[in-house]
DNA sequence: CCCTTCACG
DNA sequence: ACGTACGTGAAGGGT
């Protein structure tokens, strides 16, 4: 974590020089972290028009200044400003303090009974939302490390949440994608585009992996439309088309949410229930909530049963076979394990084959597949 | 202590 | 007309 100190001087440094650029583009200096002195310099000082409200005042979220900075320079600065300083004190500054005196480690608690949908979550710190994207979050997995002769392995299941949504629907074009290994965001975007895959461009199949983020979300035609900047006309279209190629799918979401009004529950796989009080609310909001959980929770649920009854049978494996490779995290699709470079490749084959054999275990009507990534610290390591 | 924001899957 | 994509945890501001 050494490597972090020096990051943190860095970003000390860069954080002082973007807060002058803003002072000036401001016409003043003021506490850029504070939402309600940065809404008065936008709102008022320079009359942008705000987007949204919150409940206590004009929302200055990444979205908003997203839109605000077509009028002007100082929007774009400040969402520059934000990243940088969320990493600076959540992470660079924050993590050095909790590595263990005693183990010169960083020991996460792993909660089991906190997530509504039976996934884990992870405190102090939370190792399950360390930084991936940007040149400063690779830096800050960077500093994650191996002790010398080791390595870390990451291992990530590939599009859990859709095959699931396959499994569960027995859309039969969803089933034909996985069984033939295809690539979900092409096939869905050459039949919601009804283009052949060789006309499918980058944009479409962008699009498209939205929808299919969206269904399992639980979707509306103003999520999707403000989540790929389209029309909510031209979203809904996507949506009727994705229902109309995908039938099964619309009929899931439809008996996840009658049969979650009728029995109070929904439920995954192995038989977790998630209680949504919500459904029988008179209140449409409410009920919309309701019901995108409905559509949801089995889909979360289920894909936390698969990886933990992989992590079950991994565990038992590798105390078997390879005792000093260790699993060290989950992060709601992967596992990371810390191993002795000698065992590097039979970690690997074990991991792989034990997770990927969770589906056909649990009875899935579609193959898991499972990413891996090797590496001397957590950035070279991710997939 | 609540609110807003934003990091991850 | 209204609010509107799922699940978390942490930091900072402001009351």
């Amino acid at each position: 974590m050494g490597a972090l100190q020096a990051l943190g001087k860095e970003l000390e440094r860069e954080l002082n020089r973007m807060m002058e650029t803003i002072a000036g583009l401001a016409g003043e200096a003021f506490n850029i972290n504070s939402p309600k002195q940065l809404a008065v310099v936008l709102f008022e000082k320079l009359k942008l028009k705000p987007i949204r409200k919150t409940k206590t005042g004009y929302s200055t979220d990444e979205d908003t200044l997203t839109q605000l900075a077509t009028q002007h320079d100082l929007p774009a600065q400040i969402l520059n400003y934000r990243s940088l300083s969320k990493l600076k004190s959540t992470y660079v500054d924050a993590l050095p303090e909790l590595v263990n005196p005693e183990t010169g480690r960083l020991h996460t608690s792993l909660n089991q009974t906190v997530a509504a949908t039976g996934r884990l979550s992870s405190t102090e710190p939370n190792l399950q939302n360390i930084p991936v994207k940007g040149e400063y979050g690779l830096r800050i997995r960077e500093a994650f490390i191996t002790p010398p002769g080791h390595a870390l392995i990451c291992a990530d299941y590939s599009q859990i949440e859709p095959r699931i949504l396959a499994h569960l629907s027995q859309d039969p074009k969803l089933l034909k994608v996985f069984e033939q290994g295809e690539d979900i965001h092409m096939a869905t975007a050459v039949e919601i585009f009804k283009l052949p895959a060789g006309q499918i461009t980058r944009e479409m199949r962008r699009a498209a992996k939205s929808v299919v983020f969206g269904i399992v979300y639980g979707i509306s035609p103003f999520g999707l439309s403000q989540n790929i900047g389209v029309s909510q006309a031209e979203a809904k279209q996507y949506i009727d088309t994705f229902f109309e190629r995908f039938g099964s799918v619309r009929a899931l979401m439809d008996q996840n949410i009658a049969e979650g009004k009728q029995k109070g529950f929904t439920t995954t796989i192995l038989g977790r229930r998630r209680p949504i009080p919500e459904l029988q609310s008179a209140d449409p909001t409410q009920r919309g909530f309701g019901e995108r959980m409905a559509v949801n929770s089995p889909i979360q649920g289920s894909a936390a049963d698969i990886i933990k009854v992989a992590m079950i049978a991994v565990s038992r494996r590798l105390q078997a076979e390879l005792p000093s490779t260790k699993m060290i995290l989950q992060v709601h699709d992967e596992l990371i394990f810390e191993t002795p470079e000698h065992d590097v490749e039979k970690a690997e084959r074990l991991v792989k084959a034990e997770m990927e054999a969770s589906g056909s275990r649990l009875g899935l009507s579609v193959p898991l597949k499972v990413d891996l990534g090797v590496g001397s610290n957590w950035r070279e390591a991710h997939p």
